[in-house]
DNA sequence: CCTGCTTGATTAATCGTTCAAGCAAGGGGG
DNA sequence: CCCCCTTGCTTGAACGATTAATCAAGCAGG
């Protein structure tokens, strides 16, 4: 390997000169600059990160906890940020948290020790990682105080129930999936805000919800909001196995614009995260914390996106609907 | 932060009897070990990985690189290959390839610019990634001879196309979703050669093979197998807008049982990727392969699982049926 | 009693980079 | 003419670990 020695030698200077030319930091003349510049381009020279890191405590590396990758939302967000880092010449190391909240701080401990510069945590559902001795960002628990950057989940929801609000919905379901996620009742906070008030709704949870759901359809609601694409899906297919059509008989509504969702059957009317732009200020947050010059764009919620598909449309029968001004 | 210098100078002994007792390599005697092991405890001494690289020349990172994290089978991969990576006390660097070679080829020389001691490749569709001056190990293409660990896409193709054999199918469509794709070639490769005798067949690709294949079903093809879940949920939904019903009147399956398949309607049979399997053996292998001493699981494919769920089932009309042995 | 081996520790160099401090030379102001 | 400032480069000491070489002491065998 070519280190800033060999190139020293080359060109009969010392070694400080070259850094120092290299890095743009102390005082060398433009024409040595060039001249060692060019040597060390000829040489194919990549400093030594581990040196480096060694000498100024920097390693240019960026840790990230994620709860469970099979949540497909994370991969994006994973890879948005990696992209993110990459522009400012930083490496991402990952680390998921798989279920628990143990895990969770262990990883993070982990990643620590490797000497991370800083942490970017997408927080397991209903837990607040505990403190570590470097700046952290914290992705996307908007409620939660200690959050740096998240999608407005509740004005999501509120968009979303809007929506079904303005397009004649009276009796309408709402259904999580997990009480603990502070995400999902951000979510639902949001929807039930946003309802009009001649609407009638049920809020229910989890896997037994889903049956509840279908049952109040099968009592006159019009309409399923769901906190989760999957949940979507997942009811599609227990309407169709009850008989009853979306968005005929029923609207459905998902979260998040998963890849599935424009090619499901009807395609689902959801609401998006603006990923890009969540990573974006992560990063940014991140970096800033770690620069030691706070951003002032911290705890700012990113407004979510509403996204029409088929599987939402006016209820059936004039009985169901609302008068809408 | 605490050094081994700091333990030195408590405990009175030099640095170097230190490294030799925590590290285990020179002569100390077990007192003098014990001792250093309880203070390095006491004051919660990280070996700074930094300097160990420094000297040793080795990060104790591997670094990964995915082609577009989107696909959702990708973030299985990583999550298990970080868990199998973290037992090694290693860490995961990612990076991501998104869409060309080109970028494949410069995440590849990023990583081995921060010093990865190896690189876990899952190449760009219909790629080979460049070779790089730190030891490589390649996921997931088969029919490729620098592959180093793979699922047996061919056999998972053939247990496909078997069941659909089995169950008395006679005219069937095949569609893939790219013609570049090697691992798309292999499962319909391992398809046709699974077809019995007495079967038809016609090979299918891409966005104008969905409608392809919904009109070869309206022309007497009773199945349709898919090289990805992705993409049998596509057909659903087109072939639910034809009015045929699946599996009443089609057949369909996928490939990689992804994380909709169980709860789309109606649930979809597939064929799995032994995840663990791949992830581990990959990690071995690289490791082998960084220490000097190549593992003699190079390049042996890793079976696949078939998972029958609602979406197959015999053809309705005795006519369109083989005749079973 | 001397020699040679083993044990348990030390010394000192080294990895590649950064950075504060120092130094020589040239130029301008008084 | 002397002094001081600036410019451009060098010196040398870190950063925290590893490791080859060395050394002192104890012990056994001849």
């Amino acid at each position: 390997m070519v280190s800033i020695k060999k190139i020293a030698r080359d060109i009969g200077v010392s070694t400080a000169t070259v850094s120092n030319a290299l890095t743009g930091k102390g005082r060398v003349s433009e024409a040595m600059v060039a001249r060692i510049r060019a040597r060390a381009e000829e040489l194919g020279y990549r400093p030594s990160v581990a040196a480096r890191a060694l000498k100024t405590g920097q390693t240019g590396i960026l840790g990230l906890v994620m709860p469970d990758l099979t949540n497909p939302l994370f991969p994006r967000i994973a890879q948005t940020l990696s992209l993110a880092a990459e522009t400012r010449q930083l490496g991402i190391l990952i680390a998921d948290s798989r279920g628990s909240a143990d895990e969770q701080g262990e990883a993070l401990r982990r990643l620590v020790g490797r000497g991370v510069d800083g942490l970017l945590v997408v927080p397991q559902k209903g837990t607040t990682p505990d403190p570590m001795p470097v700046p952290m960002a914290i992705i996307n628990t908007a409620s939660d105080p200690t959050n740096s950057v998240s999608a407005d989940h509740a004005g999501g929801g509120a968009l979303i129930a809007r929506h079904i609000a303005d397009i004649g919905h009276r009796k309408v379901v709402i259904l999580g999936g997990d009480r603990v996620s502070e995400v999902q009742r951000d979510r639902i906070a949001g929807m039930t805000r946003a309802l009009r008030d001649d609407m009638g709704h049920r809020v229910c949870w989890g896997e037994v919800g889903v049956a509840q759901a279908v049952a109040e359809v099968q009592a006159g609601a019009t309409a399923i909001m769901t906190t989760s694409d999957l949940i979507a899906l997942q009811v599609r297919s227990e309407l169709m196995r009850a008989q009853i059509s979306v968005p005929g008989q029923v609207s459905l509504t998902g979260f998040d614009d998963m890849s599935f969702a424009p090619i499901m059957h009807p395609a689902l009317t959801t609401v998006a995260q603006d990923v890009d732009e969540i990573a974006h200020r992560a990063i940014e947050i991140l970096t800033a914390r770690i620069a030691g010059t706070p951003s002032d764009r911290e705890g700012q919620t990113v407004p979510m996106r509403l996204v029409l598909r088929q599987s939402t449309s006016i209820p059936t029968h004039p009985a169901q609907r609302r008068s809408i001004p």
